[in-house]
DNA sequence: ATCCTGCGCGCG
DNA sequence: AAAGCGCGCGCAGGAT
């Protein structure tokens, strides 16, 4: 942007321009700080602007950026403002670090984040600063007073006086969020967790600058060979049916594969033997509808092309997916991930431009819908992890853990079997099934984890009848012995409902609260307990994985992705095996619960080629870490209260 | 034009 | 009594 470039009243405007005294005066001291920017990319898109808040030094403010001073107001800022004394709060801290380009690292400063606060307190409520302001401000709005644009207008194209009056607006609102949010939290003793959270966002903040390198030639290679068998499985699927159609629309195809062939659509696929529906489809009458997803014609209406109409699919899916990893990459072919620390229920990550976590891998069809259909290695062309490399003389080293969620469970629900099962490392659902039914073939090793997730998840009978093809009495048969023979398992169940019942929220293992209102939903606390459990468990050692790092810079080491029981990171090749041992030891966090948390590594030049590293077993885990560093890595999660959070003491 | 919802499917 | 958990993204088709 260029000062030229901006219309509007100027005499307006700058009447809310900051000077450089201003912005002394509220050095060491309580900050709330907003940037406008012209769009979400902090790599391509640029800052416009920033806006200050400070009360305590009754300045109120912004401060043009243009494309000529940019590189100077930021740096300028910096000195001014970062200071042990400081306290920056913002809304969607990792956002506005970005764009100023300041490592929150680095910085001295504290740091605070209200939709971190409000994600904490509620997970339930939207995180966006009108909303918040709404449920927490109440009516009396400082937004409101903003002249209304026409709806959608982008930011950069408000009237200078606007875009001023609007930022200075979103400061102040954020810090009266926080004003507001802090005690709130104290009085839920969330306070140790919300540092902990920011002490997170620090090394997010690192990952996502530093990227992954995108495989040019490969993605290349993929969609040329892709392009061709789309090409060519459309044109079988035109033939069988006859017709020319656009087979992306359900409703297209479902006439065109149902009627257009005269096979009947199943009348309701998910009807017992007795006729009754028991499935979580039943209400949402799945089976009233086009019937074209792979489970109903593969597994339900077994129709002839229900694997011709997968694999185009499938095919074109592959091509878009590449496509848009190229798309998002930077001009150095580095694309920066964005992952959203407030975008869960449970407190999970969730991933996005693009989606991390979600990169399709060599092996498909593990679990479609609800049925489990066998594991396929997919062609070269169709895994998509091959297109993200390692830079020049580096591997990509992934550590994940080992059955991270059944671990979770058993520690919760305090079942010595499964704790037993764990501690030695064994392969638990083949030591249930052969607790349970004295055998460990395939078949019940498959039914030991089918109903061990369908506990996690809070399964019903009903649709555990589907996943093992039986009858809802042998269901139910085969799930009571398997509960028989853990006895914590339904009582802890309860538990957690009847917590959920009394509170209005459940806390897990650190004390995090996720909330649920609706008495229905109350079983889901049990999930939350597990799933956000473990979501505690990674943030915590992604920080002292990231010390680690921080702490040996001579070994070049950087997280670079984080997917729920998996943490990545870019290393060089000599250093490896050196950091990967570490690195396990680190992530075993045997201090925090009753048991460590064993994991695996595997690296490689690809995210898609990795390799197993150490095929030790996991008895003799502990010999394998000799103490390789002797510097003490700092663990700064434990510290809680002694930091200063006191934001409104008068 | 742009937004919203349903469907379908990738991952843990 | 009743319930499989948590995400992001692309497309189609209707609503605005």
């Amino acid at each position: 942007m260029r000062i030229d470039e901006f219309t509007g009243d100027w005499d307006q405007a700058v009447k809310y321009f900051l000077t450089e005294e201003q912005v002394y005066r509220c050095r060491g001291k309580r900050i709330a700080i907003d940037t406008e920017t012209t769009g979400l990319f902090w790599y391509c898109n640029e800052l416009i602007g920033i806006s200050l808040s400070c009360p305590d030094a009754n300045v109120h403010g912004f401060v043009l950026v243009t494309n000529d001073n940019s590189v100077y107001v930021k740096r300028e800022m910096l000195k001014i403002l970062d200071s042990p004394e400081t306290t920056l709060i913002f809304h969607n801290a990792k956002f506005d670090l970005h764009f100023l380009g300041w490592n929150p690292r680095n910085l001295r400063s504290k740091i605070f984040d209200t939709s971190v606060m409000i994600h904490l307190y509620d997970s339930r409520l939207k995180k966006s600063l009108e909303k918040v302001e709404e449920v927490v401000l109440g009516e009396a709005s400082k937004r409101k007073i903003i002249a209304s644009l026409p709806a959608r207008t982008p930011v950069w194209r408000y009237p200078i006086q606007t875009l001023v009056a609007r930022a200075i607006n979103d400061a102040i609102v954020t810090y009266q969020l926080a004003e507001t949010l802090i005690p709130r939290l104290r009085e839920l003793a969330l306070l140790p967790i919300l540092q902990k959270e920011m002490e997170y966002m620090k090394v997010i903040w690192n990952a996502e600058r530093r990227g992954i390198l995108i495989d040019d030639d490969f993605c290349e290679r993929a969609i040329g060979k892709l392009s061709i068998t789309l090409e060519k499985l459309e044109q079988e699927l035109f033939d069988a049916t006859g017709k020319i159609f656009n087979w992306r629309s359900p409703q297209q195809l479902s006439i065109a594969i149902y009627d257009g062939l005269g096979i009947p659509k199943p009348k309701n696929p998910f009807a017992d033997a007795d006729g009754v529906d028991r499935s979580r489809f039943a209400d949402k009458g799945l089976y009233k509808s086009t019937c074209t997803s792979t489970f109903l014609l593969t597994e339900k209406a077994k129709h002839p092309l229900g694997p011709l109409i997968s694999a185009v699919r499938e095919a074109a899916r592959m091509i878009k997916t590449a496509q848009k990893y190229q798309e998002l990459a930077d001009e150095n072919r580095v694309v920066h991930q964005n992952y959203n620390q407030t975008g869960t229920r449970t407190g999970r990550l969730s991933c996005s431009k693009p989606n991390m976590q979600n990169v399709p891998s060599q092996v498909r069809g593990r679990f479609t819908q609800s049925v489990y259909s066998g594991e396929f290695i997919r062609e070269e062309e169709y895994n998509l992890r091959n297109c993200f490399v390692a830079r020049p003389g580096c591997e990509l080293l992934s550590v994940d853990w080992k059955q991270m969620e059944m671990r979770m469970f058993g520690i919760l629900a305090q079942d010595t079997f499964m704790l037993k099962v764990l501690t030695e490392g064994l392969d638990v659902h083949a030591e249930i099934a052969q607790r349970v039914w004295g055998t460990s073939d395939k078949v019940h090793r498959e039914w030991s984890k089918t109903i061990g997730f369908g506990l996690i998840y809070g399964m019903t009978i009903g649709s555990l009848m589907h996943k093992l093809s039986m009858t809802s009495v042998e269901a139910a048969r085969i799930r009571d012995q398997y509960l028989s023979e853990f006895p914590r398992i339904m009582p802890w169940m309860n538990e957690v409902i009847e917590e959920c019942g009394q509170n209005g929220f459940i806390r897990y293992w650190n004390n995090r609260i996720w909330r649920e209102s609706y008495y229905k939903d109350y079983f889901k606390g049990a999930n939350a307990k597990i799933q956000g459990g473990c979501a505690e468990i990674l943030s915590i050692a992604v920080i002292r994985v990231g010390d680690f790092f921080q702490s040996y810079p001579e070994y070049d080491s950087h997280i670079v992705n984080f997917v729920h029981d998996e943490l990545k990171s870019e290393v060089p090749k000599e250093y490896v095996e050196k950091i990967a041992k570490e690195k396990m030891r680190i992530m075993e966090v045997p201090d925090l619960l009753d048991l460590p948390f064993y994991n695996s590594a595997k690296s490689g030049d690809s995210y898609g080629a990795q390799e197993k590293l150490f095929k030790t077993a996991v008895q003799e885990h502990e010999k394998m870490f000799i103490d390789l560093f002797a510097k003490d890595i700092e663990d700064n999660t434990e510290e809680s209260e002694d930091m200063d959070l006191e934001l409104i003491e008068e």
